[in-house]
DNA sequence: TCATTAAATTTCT
DNA sequence: AGAAATTTAATGA
């Protein structure tokens, strides 16, 4: 399965083509609310057997180091999921959830979740279909950190940022739809706010990217001859 | 090449 | 005004 069909499968709705009867119940267990900017969803000390759906709006998974450096390991949209680290295994309990702007979030019983994977074994396939392009995520991560320079990190983070979060096209530039600031791209690959800021003005007088306080936008020609 | 330190400057609330 | 975000510069590993 390539990027683009594992793109579109992240974007559907994980509950699909379940029946009325079964949606019914499941939005009884399922308490809705909405998460202003900027406000922790989960922290390591919260119960750790709750799967949060992310019906709308943008979430960062991040872990603390012991000096107190937060380092960033996902950053998700609307249809992901987070959380469950009892059962399901997924996430570790040392992670904290972050709005990056005001999200509709659902709170679902880790037991609820393992029924109706059960009851419903298509969602269990899109659950997987989730955390597989993560994992892909996360492994070309490691790869760009283990060898690439800064430039190169942050243009392979921008690449997959673009693809996951696309926005709005204007004069050849791609913007991405998620409101980041230099210290947080900072955080995505393992280097400090001002070299993030000089990298991408350096980028942005070579054509390649355009800025702005809190977003930015990629020209996807110039992304591509750069990375090959 | 890039983290660190320090400081100035811009932009938002 | 004050806070947050970004930029610039000097230094050393």
């Amino acid at each position: 399965m390539d990027g683009e069909q594992l793109h579109h499968l992240a974007r559907i709705n994980l509950f699909a083509d379940l029946d009325p009867d079964t949606l019914r119940h499941l939005d009884e267990v399922t308490p809705m609310s909405e998460v202003p900017r900027g406000a922790t969803i989960a922290a390591p000390e919260d119960s750790r057997n709750i799967l949060y759906l992310l019906k709308r709006g943008r979430v960062r998974l991040f872990k603390m180091t012991p000096d107190g450096r937060e380092i960033t390991l996902a950053v998700l949209g609307d249809g992901n999921v987070f959380g469950a680290t009892d059962s399901l295994g997924l996430g570790s309990p040392e992670m904290y959830a972050q709005a990056l702007q005001s999200s509709l979030v659902c709170a679902m019983r880790e037991r609820d979740v393992e029924a109706l994977i059960r009851q419903s074994p298509s969602v269990g396939m899109r659950l997987i279909g989730l955390l597989g392009h993560r994992l892909r995520e996360l492994e070309s991560l490691v790869e760009s950190l283990s060898h690439e320079e800064v430039a190169d990190r942050v243009l392979r983070l921008l690449r997959q940022l673009v693809q996951d979060f696309e926005g709005r096209e204007e004069a050849g530039f791609t913007a991405i739809d998620l409101p980041l600031t230099h210290e947080e791209i900072a955080t995505m690959i393992g280097s400090t706010r001002e070299t993030v800021s000089l990298t991408l003005s350096r980028l942005a007088q070579q054509g390649i990217v355009r800025t702005g306080r809190r977003e930015v936008a990629v020209n996807r020609r110039e992304l591509l001859r750069r990375l090959g």
